[in-house]
DNA sequence: CCCTATTCACCTATCAGACAGGTCAATCAT
DNA sequence: ATGATTGACCTGTCTGATAGGTGAATAGGG
């Protein structure tokens, strides 16, 4: 019989580490003990510590370099995760929608207010390219995801642009499968060049109205659509 | 001299873990072979296999139980994530404020179309607390979270919701801190109930113009606020 | 005296073997 | 029948050994 504990080592050292890492006031780039002095420390063993480390990792508090040593990270990064479940059907769709709605929303009335001369030139360098594969018949859904990505630049907001970085992900997880060959990209397509010429000449009110015909094009389609 | 590997192996033996998954099919709660097995199938040492769990357990994709077994986790499950570098400067909390904007913008004009009767009870009877506590000149802070987040839930978009309920993690940390008590809340006080009426009544032009003056009013203190 | 190649101390990466202890079901004794 | 026991199967953790990455000190040649 031994002492109760039935929390995971790992868990509690991860802990303790973490503990170790805010009373130090350790920053970004500070090297921590190596392991051999981490073990002695906190009276464990070589792996429950290394699963300690590499859990920490994972959750990017800490970053392993082989033959240097272990080193804190960014501490002032905040960090924001969600986790939605994933139903191929309308409502989802719809849902997801209506989020993108919010964000690139935002993301293009920012863009219309703030875009540079370079940055217009770059889109219309994309849109170029969009109109030459969609001739050829290629595959644009690459092209079109650059395209929005550079509008999202272009609002100049660090936070939108993350938030609407890692979100992106998610839409293109629901509209690549499901919807990957319905006329998709054929419907939305002019309003690009619409949408982009109201950024362009700054006229947020206009390029929302075009944006705003972007996504009800895609909702029509999600709706028409028989999954 | 050896093959040329630069790759941890854990890091190996973590997708080839995840394409098992994915060839196999498996879905949640499904067990995997044990770890035995696992050192045998892949070719590598138990500690390189643990860690390579570990890390997976740190991403959500399998659980482990002890006794038991390792067992995969939802895989249906989006999970999406963001990293922001957090400045406490004028300009980050502007750009936060833009994104909460788009985001509770949204919410509260989907909450303006469709929100029940009970919910509305539910958010009359916050708005009295939140009443009742700014007379005893006790803290509001946290009963205005609440207050946000019963108008979130009204918008019943659950992924709408998702997205908003880890970004809120964000602008509460900004804002807790630095302006904790610059008259924050006494300032954009008098626009929830203004708002929370348009809502009820479902004027959604009411409700977003209501939402706009308490945004405007929280972007007027960080303006003149002396950092 | 300077530059380069070697060496060495320090670290992480990974393996294999051993023992402790959790879990569950089959089995055995009452 | 029922309740305790056992054993198969797992994960949890420790340890000693070997391999290999890294950078600074150092030794040797010009």
């Amino acid at each position: 019989m031994k002492k109760i504990q039935k929390i995971h080592l790992y868990e509690q050292v991860s802990e303790e580490l973490q503990n170790y890492i805010q009373e130090k006031e350790l920053k970004e780039g500070d090297k921590l003990p190596s392991v051999e002095r981490l073990t002695e420390m906190f009276g464990v063993g070589r792996s429950s510590l290394r699963e300690a480390l590499r859990y920490l990792e994972a959750n990017e508090v800490v970053r392993i370099e082989n033959g240097k040593g272990v080193f804190v990270r960014d501490m002032d990064t905040f960090r924001f995760s969600g986790k939605i479940k994933i139903e191929v059907e309308r409502n989802s769709l719809l849902a997801t929608l209506d989020v993108r709605r919010a964000l690139e929303g935002k993301a293009i009335e920012l863009a219309a207010k703030r875009i540079t001369p370079k940055q217009i030139k770059e889109i219309e360098a994309c849109l170029n390219e969009y109109r030459r594969l969609k001739e050829k018949g290629e595959s644009t859904s690459k092209i079109d995801f650059t395209f929005h990505q550079l509008v999202n630049k272009a609002a100049a907001n660090p936070i939108l642009e993350s938030v609407l970085e890692s979100f992106s992900a998610l839409y293109n997880k629901f509209f690549d499968r499901p919807l990957g060959n319905t006329g998709l990209f054929d419907a939305t397509y002019p309003f690009h060049f619409t949408m982009f010429e109201a950024i362009a000449a700054h006229d947020v009110r206009a390029a929302l109205t075009e944006f705003n015909k972007l996504m009800d094009s895609l909702e029509e389609i999600i709706k028409n659509y028989e999954i």
